[in-house]
DNA sequence: CCCTTACTTGAATGAGTGTTCATATGTTTC
DNA sequence: GAAACATATGAACACTCATTCAAGTAAGGG
């Protein structure tokens, strides 16, 4: 037993070596668990959900989800800044569709997971 | 153009029927946004990604993490209650490893989608 | 021009969350 | 049995976050 810079025992040195020099990077993690929280709202997963099926103005997903446009637009915003979704004006309606289909990808798996249980 | 119950005009009133009919139950969806909830935070990915190579004990994943054994507890706890981690009591040491590969597979897509950007 | 409409945005608020600290539990060792 | 140790847990704290509300922008119609 050795006694890191935390004060915390060390049990299995070699396992926690093993673990570390498989380790991505901090920044890849932080991203990755970044792109989950995006992902995990109920709100924004029904936004992704619908526009996988059509495009949609912010409106339309308001009536959809029985929101105010302005909780929908704030969300989109956060979807828009990490690149999910992508936007198109057609005069003063905007309409947004998915611009991400790894993230799409990540809705499915997760779908299909909870589905099965 | 149509006013629902919520006072938001609807412009696409078709496309809106066809996401919904497509739309996976409130409960499901909910349930999707909160594993991704769990995934979302650099902690618990961090614990996810040493349980995926190998078993470790609390201190060995505090040591691993830099980090208080309590804090690993309490992220524990919370893996455990969704049956994503399980434990194997050996002594008064606490082994955790991974109990469900639909998650592995999650952080996985992600992982690349991350690494590809 | 003014009014309505579709959307955006900033501030505020209330709920939720991660870590810390102190304490409790259960196990081993002396 | 007492002390040491690995975990667990409850309360507290600072912090984040989703929604609401109010105000602002930009486009179209009368």
């Amino acid at each position: 037993m050795v006694q890191d810079s935390c004060q915390v025992t060390v049990i299995n040195e070699q396992r926690i070596a093993q673990a570390q020099a498989q380790m991505p990077d901090e920044m890849i993690l932080v991203e990755v668990a970044e792109t989950f929280k995006l992902l995990g709202d109920p709100t924004r997963v029904k936004i992704l959900q619908a526009l996988a099926v059509t495009e949609l103005c912010v409106c339309d997903l308001a009536a959809l989800l029985e929101m105010t446009s302005s909780a929908i637009s704030h969300q989109l915003r956060l979807l828009r800044a990490r690149g999910i979704v992508r936007y198109r004006k057609e005069g003063k309606i905007v309409y947004y569709s998915l611009d991400d289909n790894h993230v799409q990808t990540l809705v499915e798996v997760s779908l299909r997971h909870v589905e099965e249980c």
